[in-house]
DNA sequence: CGTGCCCCCTGTCAGC
DNA sequence: TGCTGACAGGGGGCAC
């Protein structure tokens, strides 16, 4: 569900709610949700207090500081996770699935929560955190990713483009909705071999990639089910997308209608027209 | 090592 | 109404 753009979202509500918040206590509902023992992510959470919230690509990193030391709380929300602060006072409904509880005191709580449990949480130590961070390729919205690295990096595969983005090893962050739109900006069809883009190509892609993130972004990212900010609020991008979901219907350039096609194990939308 | 396929799990929806 | 199959934003493991 989450890629990039969601989780940016949820960071940034995130850091608003829960630096210098104290965890009283964890509460582990779904133990195949941790990454690690239990006992161990229970005790050393506990009396642990939230720093900066981040994120990088489509994980969140909540740091958490106990006795002069520090971890970091990486959240994997896989296909249907939400994290989400639960304010002493709200009086909507709780979440159905919840995965695990953190208490903040004053009867406010931090839960995960995930249907599918395909997410993941681990606390890493500064020295696993590098190492974690070390297998993601360069974030797309950096002012250090340029042009010219998406160029080199494109050369060496022969993946379709629409696989090659969706690798978390090359470009990190980039999942199925925003892949397929930042290829329909860019005139590329989603099966072309990733070294077969001219450098031309390439460098349209990499704008186009960057424009789709930051409108996303600036939309709160894109709700299709299951997303929601951390305070629970749906995205607004999902009527903005140009070809994701909009099988049989006019493509925004040229009208011709969109096709889906799958490859990889999943959905590809295109217009057959504008992407060759 | 790179790549493609299957599977993890639950909920929802279309079609019969 | 109820059953069945397809499908969903991700990613790890395995065979080739």
């Amino acid at each position: 569900m989450p890629e990039l753009p969601e989780a940016e979202t949820i960071a940034r509500g995130l850091q608003e709610l829960l630096p210098g918040r104290r965890i009283d206590e964890t509460e582990v509902l779904r133990a195949d949700l941790l990454i690690g023992s239990t006992p161990t992510f229970r005790k050393w959470l506990h009396s642990g207090t939230f720093g900066a919230i981040g994120r990088r690509g489509k994980n969140l990193v909540l740091e958490v500081a106990r006795s002069g030391d520090r971890r970091l709380l990486v959240v994997n929300l896989g296909m249907s996770g939400r994290l989400l602060f639960r304010a002493r006072d709200a009086t909507d409904a709780p979440p159905t699935h919840p995965g695990v509880r953190f208490s903040l005191g004053g009867g406010d709580f931090l839960i995960y929560h995930d249907p599918r449990r395909f997410g993941r949480l681990e606390l890493m130590p500064e020295s696993r955190f590098a190492q974690w961070n070390a297998t993601l390729g360069p974030e797309p919205l950096d002012a250090g990713f340029r042009a010219g690295d998406l160029i080199r990096a494109l050369a060496g595969s022969a993946s379709p483009i629409r696989s090659w983005l969706l690798d978390q090893r090359k470009i990190a962050g980039v999942g199925n909705i925003y892949a397929n739109e930042a290829l329909f900006l860019s005139g590329i069809d989603p099966q072309t071999s990733a070294r077969a883009i001219d450098a031309a190509r390439a460098k349209q892609l990499h704008g186009a990639l960057r424009k789709v993130l930051r409108e996303a972004i600036r939309a709160r990212g894109t709700t299709l089910r299951d997303y929601r900010t951390a305070q629970g609020w749906e995205g607004s991008y999902g009527g903005r997308l140009r070809v994701y979901g909009r099988e049989g219907e006019p493509c925004p350039t040229c009208g011709t209608p969109i096709v889906r096609t799958v490859f990889g194990g999943r959905s590809a939308y295109l217009c057959p027209r504008c992407q060759k």
